[in-house]
DNA sequence: ACCTGAACACCGTTCAAGT
DNA sequence: ACCTGAACACCGTTCAAGT
């Protein structure tokens, strides 16, 4: 599994095969179907890696804390294994990581007080917001530096015309994307705020968290 | 396109081969490179499809319903086309329906007061949410139901002890995903409420939009 | 139990040749 | 301009055979 996702890492999903793996561990391709079912198994285990590599939530903390603290491993996990985030979700058997942390996490929001159904609201979004963060970040075209602003400026000159036709994108590649310092990356705590607030306020609406607690969580 | 839409959507992306589009369109392979570059290129252009069946927003519309719509309306298409979500953010040459969607939506936040900032952070957890989202729905071990609750309880069967490792992954299963009438789309407004509210709290602290409209968005 | 080579049914893409 | 057939360098996977 290590070596799949080092050699994914490397070269990028799409060129892992079975024949490749193979090399890299010096042995024959055909010998690895003792080890796999089949290839499909081979990325359940590698996803399962993955998310080996993510804070496991502890119980007991405030549950804003640990919601942030997931979110933020999630996404470092995620950028480190590029490939991770396009087949994650369509895994359709877990591995033990995966379930270790996911019951890890609803434990904690159990415990301060969150409905079960209320719990499931906020994975959801959760979840949602970072995958889809990430999969906007992973796919993102930066150069060898990692700045957005080369490919920017490619799309532009491309189609001089298109400025015009796409007046409100020209001013915000020009004035925010274009400009030195901007990173999409910078986008995430924007967001990951909005949504931690959010929540508190439907908690406190749902009646789950008593109002007078509020203070204990600094937003 | 439509024709290369359609097989994915039937037989799923992995099976999409130039050789079988060909043969739905009745010539030969090696025709189709008088018409695409290559077959990133025919993935850009089915993007691109699916982007042109997303509602555009309408300039002068409230912002909040501009950006309800716009999520619910891209959930739509992204579902309609199971294939998309998995390719669509990693495509680096968006297409003409794509531009003018996303040029369209800046425009309509522009006008509503947001700053290039503010309209930026908007779209990217809009985005980033329903993205998020489609890409957990879509790859749902759904049965021809259309019902999650037989392959939750497969995964539950497979492994007994299950229930005693997580418990609590058991009990939101057993109390909620297993019972009847459940099912996860249900939770796509939930999380969109939470973002839409605290984009206009975050309008309203960055001194972009009058407190004294906030009357107008009943939420 | 673990590994191997040959083979099968596929891929995307190039190229020279047709109309 | 548009299409075609043969070919190349790949895939995942099966199977019978080895140690």
């Amino acid at each position: 599994m290590r070596a799949a996702a080092g050699l994914a890492d490397r070269d990028g999903l799409a060129s892992l095969s079975m024949r490749k793996l193979a090399g890299k561990l010096g042995i024959e391709a055909m010998s690895l179907y003792h080890h796999v079912k089949n290839k499909d198994d081979l990325l359940d285990g590698m996803v399962d890696l993955v998310f080996s590599e993510i804070n496991l939530p502890i119980a007991g903390q405030d549950w804003q804390a640990v919601l942030q603290d997931r979110a933020e491993s999630a996404r470092t996990a995620l950028t480190r294994h590029p490939w991770a985030i396009s087949i994650m979700d369509s895994r359709t058997s877990p591995g033990p990581a995966t379930l270790r942390h996911q019951d890890a996490a609803i434990g904690c929001l159990r415990g301060a007080g969150f409905s079960i159904a209320m719990a499931a609201h906020a994975m959801s979004l959760i979840d949602s917001y970072v995958h889809g963060f990430v999969l906007q970040e992973v796919s993102l075209p930066l150069d060898d530096t990692g700045d957005i602003a080369a490919a920017t400026q490619d799309i532009l000159q491309q189609q001089p015309m298109l400025s015009n036709a796409f007046p409100h994108l020209a001013e915000m590649a020009a004035q925010l994307i274009l400009q030195p310092g901007y990173a999409y990356s910078n986008e995430f705590p924007f967001g990951l705020r909005i949504i931690l607030r959010g929540l508190e306020a439907a908690l406190v609406e749902a009646g789950e968290v008593p109002p007078q607690t509020l203070g204990m969580y600094p937003s």
